[in-house]
DNA sequence: CATGAATGAGCGTTCATTCAT
DNA sequence: GATGAATGAACGCTCATTCAT
């Protein structure tokens, strides 16, 4: 991608509404969407009230951006991870690794997506939604592909993806929640192993 | 004293708290907390707003009940399930047969729990928060014993146990969410293979 | 006036009456009558809410009656009492003392009528200025005879009454709000003193 | 940044300021602090009712503000004239011609002070009856200096001081509520011959 | 374009009054 | 007649959104 030279003055705009969205995330992570208020959104993003509407419609519409950006954030980092791998386990666990680098690296983004989705305007929880739903999908073509490849034996890969994930998701809640385990990183070997078997990984 | 409390009456009082938790419950799995207006609740339960507050003191405090009624629901069904059988194994999946079958009965009572618990007061989302740590802890509490009984291999039982109540938990939402897998009850028998195999489970 | 015999029923209801009276001017004299709530009144009347209904047509009819009851209650005593005196000045000064000695004696009532009057219902405010605009035109027409007979100076007899009960009432105002003088009652020497030089009383 | 708090804007926040305090004080006096709702009120002062929240914290901070306002009005004015003269008689004598002739020309003040003041907000009412206090405060100041320069009798400067106040207290409630006497600052000289008559001074 | 004061619909809650029992 | 649960209008206040500057 070839930049175009912005002037200065879209370059500021630029930094406005990324600053716009770094509060509108922090907000979301710490307090919930309903606690947001523009006024103190403004307020953390350092700009007037009214400004915000220069930037994004309306509140819903902020926070569909953050779930817009990031649902990319996320596919494109296991997208690009997965290229590094030949074999379907690889590029599986792959994938898992980098949810919970990402998570264990942005804990809002976790927050947001894991804990505060729900209570969300029905159009936005329906994006974070989708982001769930879109990992649950990845690992169910993994999963197809795995026991074509007599790899993994015969079985409901609907169920056994939601299993996967869901003992990922669980593990990141815990952590996002009472801090345990400690450190997320370290349990990823095991959470993987419990899983292998779980799906009866031939050896 | 010619006003008598009769039975009629306190039959149409309980009556009417029944259905205003009823509707309580039904806006809580749809729209979330903050949703939830007084009026908008007094109307679907069939009573006028100020009615409202001769039966919950505030608006937190009817959410509370519902959270503590959904509490006592779960874990006192899973104990007198439990009670049944000797083996902790047996134990630990009459613990989640529970689990499962409450919430394929109960709708609501799951997608309040599962998927709407963020985003409420404070003090009402440590509520429900807590009714899935206690789960975890259950299982947690099972899984150390079958590890001490050498049933199990030695492992990091938090994680294991995450694992395990995440697996039903993603199945579960997805269930609500999708109506995928259809039949919730018939992937238990699935859902519990998975998690038998990724505890290591001795033949 | 000859007593009809009442029977039991008709007794039972004047002294719910009462009580309710009772109990309007003890919350009147201690809140003011926007803090009166039908409830608390009831429950401090020994009644149920609804039961005020049958006694009273509503909230600012009660403190109609209340005042009205005080009213009659300290014009009664005026009249009473200057009966017994021959002199104007007698009698004026058996009107104020009635007054310092039922206020003495029921501080309630004092701080209904002077303190607490306004903020009340308009019909109800009207009534208690009333009361003191009575005792002013009381004080007038003695003054006025004074006049005549020769005992005072010429003077405007409209702002003189008002001085002399003004003179009362700011002082048994201090006595309510500030327990300044301790007792009333001795203090009323000294004040007539300073209204008779006031009025220019001939030796 | 390019909206600037022009003099213009400013002035006409001030305006709008002013125009909350008056709808406030004519509310104050006609009706009473309870009978003030905010939505009547901002209709009054030709604003929205969310606009008052920008100008004052709550309902009880504007009466407050009021309440405060006049305390310095009458408080200043009194500093002001009694500062023209040596002799007590003439600095006390100034105090009360600074009220009357105040109250004469603040009819909405006089009413606010002399008959609203109680059944308002406890805080407010405290406020208010300082104003009153203070007044006798300084007058008892004034008779006790007097005293000792043995210029009027040895008395109860307290109830000399009660005295004196009360009768213009009256005189100008009289005048407020049935418009007697006509002219009120044509009544002081009447009124300041009755209580230094009643204060027994020499001659 | 940026500002922040102004708006007013909508909230949770109270309470005088009604009415079925 | 007595009861107290039920009613709903009205309250003080908030906040997403608009718009004059």
């Amino acid at each position: 991608m070839v930049y175009r030279k912005t002037d200065k003055v879209e370059a500021k705009q630029q930094q406005r509404k990324n600053s716009i969205l770094r509060a509108g995330k922090e907000m979301l992570a710490e307090e919930g969407y309903q606690k947001i208020s523009i006024k103190g959104l403004a307020e953390k993003a350092g700009i007037a009230t009214g400004t915000f509407y220069l930037y994004f419609t309306n509140k819903d519409k902020l926070v569909e951006s953050i779930a817009d950006e990031m649902y990319e954030q996320l596919i494109d980092e296991i997208r690009l991870e997965r290229s590094k791998y030949a074999s379907v386990f690889e590029k599986l666990q792959a994938s898992m690794l980098v949810c919970v680098n990402l998570f264990a690296r942005e804990k809002q983004l976790a927050k947001i997506l894991l804990i505060q989705a729900p209570g969300i305007s029905k159009i936005l929880n329906f994006k974070l939604v989708n982001i769930e739903k879109e990992l649950v999908r990845l690992v169910k073509i993994d999963l197809d592909e795995l026991m074509e490849q007599g790899l993994i034996p015969g079985q409901d890969t609907l169920i056994s993806a939601c299993a996967f994930v869901g003992t990922f998701r669980q593990v990141i809640i815990s952590w996002l929640r009472e801090g345990r385990p400690q450190n997320l990183e370290k349990s990823f070997e095991t959470l993987l192993g419990y899983n292998l078997r779980g799906l009866g990984k031939h050896d």
